[in-house]
DNA sequence: TTCCTTATTGCGAAAATTCCCAATAAGGCG
DNA sequence: CGCCTTATTGGGAATTTTCGCAATAAGGAA
């Protein structure tokens, strides 16, 4: 998989927003270095490569293209923030409180959710990848014990 | 509406706690201050009736209560972090990325979404108060034109 | 290609949050 | 009531994230 420049691009500047150098090198940290990608991980990549490039600008710039919906935010186990490439099918996932473990889950099973959420509220809910905190198996147990 | 502090303490010392005089300050400052409080409106309350009590204290508390279920953490618009009591019914936010306004959600329209989760993976998701973000009535069109 | 407007960046300071560890003090036990 | 164990705190440093603003440069128009 390989995400379409020319056509994020040409989006982007339709907005009335620029296309940097710093955003796309950001992007394609992101890109390379996978799922879950924390801001210093983005900030080590692009610094090697452009020195000169800020922390602040890695943090606004990833806030930036997640309200863009090209990247996607995903709150981890620790609960800081990561990112990663907002494309085709997105995931979600539980998280033990317990034990840290995450278990992905399928898109699909958030559907009936969010079409409730949907006609009932007309409130259309950002499923680009959401978090849900709880007790796993292994754990749900000791905690009523 | 008063939240039973023999109980708390008892269940706290149950479980190899200790109920210190930071711990049961904090905890009534969440209660005094009501919905969404932040850790520095607790560390400013705080501060005024026990000057030495340490901002790390506040976080390391906070973060404690709300492992021990006896406050509930949420994410606000900005992304910051908040906490209130976590008694009785639950509820829940919608929050809009493009407006920042904030729906509230009842407890009820979760359950089916948690029974799934429950018998199908078996994991029993925390639903102390949730945040869904996306967009509201007034956002969601003007995003598509 | 050059010019202009203004969106975006870099940098340093500020603010928020976490970490470390020696000092303190709960509370169980005798 | 004292003693001991060790959970918890205070305080400051470290780390993470945000802010403010002057300098820079994207890109539309001429
Ligand atoms: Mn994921
Ligand atoms: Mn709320
Ligand atoms: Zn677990
Ligand atoms: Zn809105």
């Amino acid at each position: 998989m390989n995400y379409n420049t020319t056509e994020i691009n040409r989006q982007l500047r339709k907005s009335g927003f620029r296309v940097t150098p710093q955003r796309q090198l950001i992007l394609d940290a992101v890109y390379k270095l996978g799922e879950h990608v924390t801001p210093e991980a983005v900030y080590d990549y692009v610094h090697r490569i452009a020195p000169t490039l800020s922390r602040a600008t890695v943090y606004r710039v990833l806030h930036f293209l997640t309200e863009q919906r090209i990247l996607a935010m995903v709150y981890m186990a620790d609960g800081h923030l990561a990112y990663e490439m907002a494309g085709a099918e997105p995931h979600h996932h539980l998280v033990c409180r317990t034990c840290d473990s995450l278990f992905e889950l399928p898109h699909s099973v958030l559907r009936s959710f969010r079409q409730t959420m949907d006609t009932q509220y007309d409130f259309e809910i950002d499923v680009s990848h959401l978090s849900f905190f709880g007790h796993c198996t292994d754990c749900r147990d000791s905690t009523g014990a």
